[in-house]
DNA sequence: TCGCGCGTGATACGAGGTGG
DNA sequence: CCACCTCGTATCACGCGCGA
């Protein structure tokens, strides 16, 4: 037997150990522990049916087409069916294609699908059923049984079906029952804990107190090393004539380069002289900076302006200047003229900006609606872009841009947005600007404590609410879901798409500010758990004493997952209410153990087959989405 | 009202220390 | 070197808070 790809597999499976790499990343194994402990050598490699195992895969890695499991190759379906199938259903990490260091086995491949459409029972059987690999340690196919792989002698590395230490319920759907060829560890069972004579006890006392004596001199001198770094940095911000924040800031990586520069005094003061000398001027003869400017520095009066006034007229001109770049042109002639100028302008950047740094890329450009004047317009950095676009997109740029100009046309428009419409936009541009500058997918808005858990935890804040009296909430912005106002929530929404109301980070200033204020608002604490100081063992599944854990188990949750179970069964992806839900995401799925019944997993969705993760699953609704959106 | 994320309470487990 | 103990951390289950 040509044993080439499997040498191969064992190297790639111990660079998957190293050390050096990350043990949790996609393909590699994860024991759960340290996997440098595991010793391969454990199973017998030149065991027949493990020899034809590996030879079964990698013809099929050659490209030979795999039999079908319901028309054959008995023993393929005991050794290998669940092997692979069982990485499939529970997207673990060590699967059959990663042992074999062949990614092809890593995608839920049609080689192994049974020709039957229940697919759902194949890879889940139902709790009555006999699952995959238990059928096959079975009467049906004793004959071709796992168990004969391993010897069932050798417990550290034999299939844990036979180890009487475990519930049998346990078995039924977990990883190792599904991948039987796996060396698997054995439960570790502790010695029963003697007591201490009192010599004993008196000695790891003296210990105890002796390395808590320790632990007190090392964090006195570790507070000692911060005050004589705080002492030194003063130092030299004395010395050097600079802020110890100014040098704090030296020894970070932050950037502390702004976006934009700040409005000047004299900008301001000619924005004022420009309200007193044009307002009155007729289109033609308004003063312009040059002159305003002349005039300024001629006004002694206004160059004694107070720091209030000033500000204001800061203000006054970023606001004007916002209202430049991004109001709305009046009329559809200003903003035919604006696209078509802007447009060129950006063609302009793009050919420049790629003969300068090589840069590559394309974009695609067209008025908003049918109405609109304009011509719809391509730019490319490169010429090469436009093989990316042809290569990736199987389009042509001049496709492309036709096709965004139809979307644009024949889009709903029209009509004004409804209440609900604005309502989800506002919190959903809150929400993505939030996770935006924070560089976190995971962050939630959170409203009600906006304060604590949000200016005080990230150092963000949102800035440039529009003057209204419902925003002059003392918790901070209220939910846009809370606002029924349309014209409220039209002003909300509009500053926040124009960017007038958007999220800023904090200055260290402003932070060390909020934080000394946060002292003085009181804490709101969590309330008690209602089952403090009771006993709560771990959840057992599918154990005789199922009904008394059911009964133990919060009636809320059951209530919960009944409803849901009851309304997937009917309507499939949707709720009893017709809203849509959410596939439950991977990442917190699972950690968790199975559900101890197909009670509660009714539905494709819970079972969560194709075995993404949470955020293809998402991908797979907004196709979804997409689609119903084009029907 | 539902669902998700966070925090809490509890257990499991491994590393390290200690004594025989 | 082994047995045993303590402690810290990982993991799990689930209640509470809060957004949608």
């Amino acid at each position: 037997m040509d044993n080439s790809h499997f040498d191969i597999a064992m190297n790639n499976r111990s660079q998957h150990t190293d050390s050096s790499a990350d043990p949790f990343g996609p393909g590699n194994l994860d024991f759960g522990g340290s996997s440098d402990d595991f010793d391969f050598g454990a199973i017998d490699f030149n065991d027949p049916m493990l020899k034809d195992a590996f030879d079964f895969i990698n013809r099929i890695a050659d490209g030979e087409t795999a039999p079908s499991l319901s028309n054959g190759s008995a023993d393929m379906h005991s050794s290998m069916g669940a092997f692979q199938l069982g990485s499939m259903a529970s997207g673990n990490s060590y699967d059959g294609g990663d042992m074999l260091g062949n990614p092809r086995f890593l995608s839920p491949s049609p080689l192994f699908l049974p020709d039957t459409d229940d697919t759902n029972d194949f890879l889940f059987p139902a709790s009555d059923e006999a699952p995959l690999s238990t059928a096959a340690n079975g009467e049906e196919s004793s004959s071709s049984s796992t168990g004969e792989l391993i010897d069932s002698s050798n417990q550290s590395t034999s299939n844990p079906a036979n180890n009487a230490a475990l519930p049998a319920s346990f078995l039924l759907s977990s990883h190792v029952e599904r991948n039987p060829l796996l060396p698997t560890q054995t439960v570790r069972v502790h010695p029963p804990k003697k007591t201490l004579t009192t010599a004993q006890a008196q000695t790891m006392n003296a210990a105890k107190a002796e390395k808590a004596k320790r632990a007190m001199l090392l964090k006195t001198d570790v507070i000692k090393l911060f005050d004589e770094h705080e002492e030194k940095i003063a130092n030299l911000a004395k010395v050097h004539s600079v802020k110890p924040e100014y040098l704090k800031r030296l020894l970070t990586t932050a950037s502390t380069l702004k976006r934009k520069r700040a409005t000047g005094r004299i900008q301001a003061l000619v924005h004022i002289k420009a309200q007193e000398e044009n307002s009155t001027r007729p289109v033609g003869q308004k003063l312009k900076a040059p002159a305003l400017r002349k005039l300024v520095d001629k006004d002694t009066e206004l160059l004694e302006i107070s720091k209030e006034k000033l500000e204001q007229a800061k203000r006054e001109v970023d606001a004007q200047r916002l209202l430049s770049t991004r109001g709305a042109r009046p009329n559809i002639a200003s903003a035919g003229k604006d696209f078509g100028c802007t447009s060129r302008l950006i063609k302009n950047e793009f050919d420049s900006l790629h003969l300068r740094t090589g840069a590559v890329g394309f974009g695609v450009l067209a008025p908003g609606s049918g109405d609109d004047r304009g011509l719809p317009i391509w730019f490319v950095a490169g010429s090469n872009s436009v093989d990316f676009v042809r290569a990736h997109l199987n389009t042509t740029m001049w496709d492309l841009t036709g096709q965004l100009e139809l979307w644009a046309n024949t889009r709903k428009s029209g009509k004004p947005p409804t209440i609900p419409d604005l309502q989800s936009r506002s919190s959903n541009v809150i929400a993505s600007g939030l996770r935006y500058i924070l560089g976190n997918k995971s962050v939630g808005m959170n409203y009600v404590n906006y304060h604590r858990s949000i200016v005080g935890k990230y150092h963000v804040c949102l800035i440039g609410l529009p003057d209204l009296a419902i925003f002059k909430n003392a918790n901070g912005p209220i939910t846009p879901f809370l606002i029924k106002d349309q014209a409220t929530l039209e002003a909300l929404y509009t500053a926040l798409e124009a960017g007038a109301c958007h999220w800023a980070r904090m200055s260290p200033d402003d932070i060390a500010e909020h934080n000394e204020w946060l002292k003085t608002q009181p804490v709101k604490e969590r309330s008690v758990r209602s089952d403090k100081g009771q006993k709560r063992g771990r959840r057992t599944r599918g154990t005789e004493s199922d009904d008394e854990n059911e009964s133990r188990e919060s009636s809320r949750k059951r209530k919960r997952a009944n409803k849901k179970g009851s309304s997937l069964q009917n309507s499939g992806r949707t709720t009893a209410k017709g809203r849509k839900t959410a596939a439950p995401k991977k990442s917190r799925v699972s950690k968790q153990l199975p559900p101890r019944s197909r009670e509660t997993v009714d539905s494709d969705e819970d079972l969560d087959l194709d075995g993404d993760d949470g955020e293809n699953d998402n991908e797979h609704d907004d196709d979804e989405d997409s689609e119903n959106d084009d029907n």
